[in-house]
DNA sequence: TGTACATCAGTGAACGCGCGTTCACTGATGTAC
DNA sequence: TGTACATCAGTGAACGCGCGTTCACTGATGTAC
């Protein structure tokens, strides 16, 4: 049954959002073609209308969830609220809808170069921002201070969520252990 | 074809460490049954007497790999010689024989209690051994600065891996930053 | 504007494949005498 | 110590299952007149 034209166009946003979401809950290989499809509304059968491949696939929604995740970031005022969200339990708990760089982390090795090239320039964006709201006057140590607050954040959630079903306690202190830390970051 | 006691001993212990690498290296889901068992020199039909299930390997493969990275922790001396290795290129590109923490942080959270359960353990086992070369002297102060050194650890290996292959510079410059940043609390 | 037809997005059955797991069988090991 | 037999670790074919992907078909959309 052809659609709309428009129809076409949200149903590729559909799909692409979906996956976007699964991905950084589940991870690539854990979640299949037909799960995004059924997410999305549709039969598996018309995903090769919209994508080349499952990989084809995982590129683009990586691009998706890293851009949002910046703009997300842009629109946010200093870098102490951005690393308060970023290191909130609800965060934690929420990763189909948070980060990008922590969601998909450990995955992004095995894929793909070019998914990994994604993966580098959304890092480079996240890095940039991080870097905007830092006053050390130096560039380089300024880079290098925004690349060590992104590793502690990256580091601290992963690890929180990592943990989070098998002790509860130690994922909330870890939380609070890396914000105490970037703490003094942000205050600067 | 029954073989010795001992034999026995030999390839549950073959396995075992031929998961802990396969899984380091390229996670849970992406290694089957079947390529750990001929990794071990035997054939896929063997491992039910071994083990329960991939799960319960999985299981036993991550506490192994947990207390093989805390004692090469424990027998390197200052914090400093623990950074240095932690952050180097050599780790980075072998995670098949480095640190569990950060190379299965991504999937554990997907995985069972109970694993999650043995990661948490080993995860606080590697905090005591940055704790026990702090020279702060406020106990809670020390765990707080403990967990976030090892955030900084494995935000900053995580990310690196992740674009290794699609921004090598990118790459070698986080592990650097990291190194950097954390040079200061090495040198305390 | 209305009609006739070509286009093509979506459907759902089917494909080959590799997965985790099971099991009848083999033959060397361990044991009882 | 030597023999006879029970045990059981390992083998490899087979299982059901879900995966990514393909394709003949459907029927609403878009287009040409």
């Amino acid at each position: 049954m052809r659609v709309t034209r428009e129809k076409v166009l949200e149903h590729r946003h559909a799909i692409l959002d979906a996956a976007s979401q699964l991905f950084r809950e589940r991870g690539f290989s854990d979640v299949g073609v037909a799960e995004i499809m059924q997410a999305s509304g549709l039969t598996h059968g018309a995903f090769y209308g919209h994508f080349d491949s499952k990989a084809d696939l995982a590129h683009q929604a990586c691009r998706n969830a890293c851009a949002e995740g910046l703009a997300r970031m842009a629109e946010t005022g200093s870098l102490g609220a951005i690393i308060e969200r970023y290191l909130s339990p609800a965060h934690r708990d929420n990763a189909a809808h948070g980060c990008a760089l922590s969601a998909l982390s450990g995955e992004v090795a095995r894929q793909s170069p070019s998914l990994q090239g994604d993966y580098a320039a959304g890092l480079a964006d996240f890095i940039g921002e991080i870097e905007r709201r830092l006053e050390e006057p130096d560039p380089d140590a300024r880079r290098r201070e925004a690349i060590g607050i992104l590793s502690t954040m990256v580091g601290a959630l992963t690890m929180a969520r990592a943990v989070a079903g098998g002790d509860a306690e130690l994922s909330d202190e870890i939380l609070a252990a890396a914000r105490a830390r970037l703490g003094e970051d942000a205050a600067e």
